[in-house]
RNA sequence: GGCGGCAUAGCCAAGCGGUAAGGCACGGGUCUGCAACACCCUUACCACCGGUUCGAUUCCGGUUGCCGCCUCCA
């Protein structure tokens, strides 16, 4: 069975064929880093790490790439503010992107390509988009010749007409047609540039990810996303340079994911509810934002509320109580069962669940549902008597694979105890031994003000932090 | 005006032709010295009105209500 995904390009799902048998190349969009990301920024980037993670699970090769944009209007306006160099600014906010979604669990891209180290590749594009009469130079801005495209339109469903008549689209003097864009934008006083030919200046918002794609994944690249918002202008735009410049598809299957609300409304600065990952990532596990993005089709709006996050909190914690109750009784159990094939079979449907869910334009909810009926086989296995140690580490590589896709992985390291607690941790044992359970469950209460809970099982006290 | 999305239990959320997955919260029970973890059980006239069909939450048309894009935007 092949994966479907849904393509904005055709409005529906297809089986996914990548050009080359096993590879994939992929391109998403990314921030203009003139400040911290909030959350909104942050599902695409968790929503296509997650696909990436997904298509390497299925044994693609995939290569990913997504870009910064480090020159544009908000990040000259912010540096003057600051009294700054764009160049340090930019800096410091894409090491800031970097901690922010390396905390949610993102790997870095195989390429994070910036606009100011290709400035040369932009040039000769547009250069291209001119000889073939697709762009012209006006007062030292370049536009691109919107009319001159057939397919404009082709992916946000719009037609020019339309476009024209509905439109808050302004006419620039220096324009011939209100649809068309710009390409390369000539310097205004103290603004940071390039030389070209046709004067200073820097390019334009679109043709970036044009030209980068192309010098880092060739004309053609399988999968494009973004936030649904870039579809227009962005994304047709995209395709009209592309393209125009190589004849060729610039992208198999668009994706693009829907937006973040807070309390129901929109995430705007006018507003002023944004988020930014950077705080909300102190007071909130960032591996619960993840798990709570991802409970989400990607889709799908998804709302965003103290409360809402706080029952993804609870989901993750029954998953993560299941897998280290398993990890606990692989440690302190012999081994004793004698239905191996059985258990195995049923761990083998969940994973196949997840998979089916996950093939199917990546519906991670499902994908997660299926991770719950491996807790709860989990928590039903652990309830025999006696249990087999192939089966216990069965369900712990499996818990450890689906989740990784998900990049949600377990922290696994050795989490020891101060020595005070384990000798309290003792007490209590020997006071329940001695059946002194008013000494017991107070020593229980003393740990829990600690943080730390304690479980009594047939194998022993575990302990966790809560 | 154009393009598009969404309306499923107290909350969140899948499903998209054969009478409703999963999670959170609630209630009842079991396990436990008591707990905790956990297990079992219980909880839905799928916004409204038409139509197609043997059969629709699922397809088509319409209504209502939310929301997004068309301007920088994830």
């Amino acid at each position: 069975m092949n994966i479907q995904i849904y393509n904005t390009l055709t409005r529906k799902k297809e089986p996914f064929i990548p050009q080359v048998e096993g590879e994939v190349s992929m391109y998403v969009c990314g921030p203009t880093v003139y400040n911290y990301i909030h959350i909104g920024n942050a599902r695409p980037v968790i929503v296509f790490d997650t696909v990436r993670k997904y298509l390497e699970f299925r044994g693609y090769d995939v290569k990913f790439v997504s870009n910064f944009t480090d020159v544009d209007d908000k990040i000259i306006a912010a540096a003057n503010e600051l009294g700054e160099d764009t160049s340090e600014l930019t800096e410091r906010f894409i090491n800031a992107y970097f901690e922010d979604v390396s905390a949610l669990g993102c790997s870095e891209a195989d390429v994070h390509p910036r606009v100011t180290n290709h400035i040369d590749d932009i040039i000769e594009f547009i250069e291209v988009l001119i000889d073939k009469g697709f762009a012209y130079e006006s007062h030292g801005d370049v536009y691109y010749r919107t009319t001159k495209f057939d397919g404009y339109g082709k992916l946000s469903k719009q037609s020019t007409d339309e476009l024209i008549v509905g439109a808050r689209i302004e006419k620039g003097e220096k324009k011939d047609d209100p649809l068309d864009f710009v390409l390369w934008k000539a310097a205004k006083e103290n603004e940071v540039s390039w030389k070209s030919p046709w004067g200073e200046g820097r390019p334009g918002w679109h043709i970036e990810c044009s030209a980068m794609a192309r010098v880092h994944l060739g004309d053609t690249i399988d999968i494009h996303g973004g936030g649904q918002d870039l579809t227009f202008p962005h994304h047709e735009n995209e395709i009209a340079q592309s393209e125009a410049m190589t004849g060729k598809p610039f992208a198999k299957y668009w994706m693009h994911n829907g937006y973040i609300n807070i309390d129901n409304e929109k995430m705007s600065k006018s507003l002023n509810n944004f988020v930014l990952v950077n705080e909300i990532r102190k007071q909130v596990d960032p591996r619960v934002l993840r798990f709570f993005m991802l409970s989400v089709h990607y889709r799908h709006p998804i709302n965003f509320s103290e409360e809402l996050v706080g029952n993804a909190a609870n989901g993750l914690e029954r998953i993560t109580t299941a897998y280290n109750n398993v990890k606990h009784r692989l440690e302190n159990s012999a081994d004793l069962g004698d239905q191996k094939d059985i258990w195995m079979n049923k761990i083998d449907e969940c994973k196949n669940d997840f998979t089916v869910a996950m093939d199917d334009d990546f519906n991670t909810a499902n994908g997660i549902a299926a991770i719950f009926e491996l807790v709860r086989l989990a928590n039903v296995y652990l309830l025999e008597k006696n249990t087999e140690t192939s089966v216990l580490a069965y369900f712990k590589t499996t818990f450890d694979a689906l989740m990784n896709v998900l990049g949600l992985p377990f922290n696994d390291a050795e989490d020891l105890l101060d020595t005070d607690i384990e000798e309290l941790i003792e007490e209590r044992l020997e006071a329940r031994r001695n059946r002194d359970f008013g000494r017991a469950d107070e020593i229980r209460d003393e740990l829990v003000a600690k943080g730390i809970l304690l479980e009594d099982t047939a194998q022993g006290t575990r302990w966790r932090r809560g």
